[in-house]
DNA sequence: CGGTATCCTTGGTGATACTG
DNA sequence: CAGTATCACCAAGGATACCG
């Protein structure tokens, strides 16, 4: 019974969170889709001309994606209908991804929001500068 | 010399990164505002009537965030000028957090993502189903 | 080419305690 | 009330190596 306390809370705290992700699936969903590497992919298989793009090009278009990641997420957004997974196989094995109609509809809204990154950036960045400064000033 | 190989590979790699995400920060910023967080926090404070919360009640609101997180998330919002923080020196002091028109700006974009989520999460579900059973059907 | 499996580091998270 | 600081923990993430 000594070490129950930290393990105890743990549990009632991870319950507590269930019982909410539960109450609102919603936000479950928004944190999926708010990952990091979801919005850059689905962001670059929007832009493509064709829709589609390879493993590999998918890789080189996202610089700071290991594989691990790449196939992790892809595997997300394939199981949640987002994106589907097209396998060719000839003699180097050729897998084509593209945005389903769901996964398209998705890709419109993470690109306002890149559109919105590529304007507000200047701003942002000032904003940025101005308070670092202050901070500095004041230290 | 001897444990140069993993080092000098890890800097090169950091060093090719950062390299893109000065060519690229339009990135840098959407990864940044892709974070689950951020989405939780601006949405809250975008459907607040008075725009206005304080530092309890968003932690409140956002029932998985610890204090840590949620401080270190206003901060890093409050730097980019996406919310704005007053403090009221009352006896218990009282900080009220806001978006900024260039938040709420961003806060219109997520509200509409979050709205997609709403829409659509019937539709991932049934996917995530489907996909689900024919993986257990394979193995 | 397109992964999977493995190891290891980073960093998010929670708990706690203390300040203004 | 609204933080700040620290510690311990664990899972996500990245690098590497290997397989089909």
């Amino acid at each position: 019974m000594a070490t129950r306390t930290a393990a105890d809370r743990r549990e009632a705290a991870r319950a507590a969170y269930d019982a909410f992700v539960k109450d609102c699936p919603t936000s479950q969903l928004l944190a999926r889709i708010s990952d990091k590497w979801v919005g850059l992919i689905v962001s670059a298989l929007g832009q493509s001309e064709t829709g589609s793009m390879r493993y590999s090009d998918l890789g080189r278009k996202i610089p700071g994606v290991s594989q691990k990641m790449l196939t992790q997420t892809l595997r997300s957004l394939e199981r949640d209908g987002l994106v589907t997974r097209t396998v060719t196989p000839s003699v180097p094995v050729r897998v084509d991804y593209r945005l389903t109609e769901l996964g398209a509809s998705l890709g419109d809204l993470l690109s306002s929001v890149k559109l919105w990154a590529e304007r507000h950036f200047d701003e942002v960045s000032a904003h940025r500068d101005a308070y670092d400064e202050s901070a500095t000033a004041a230290a």
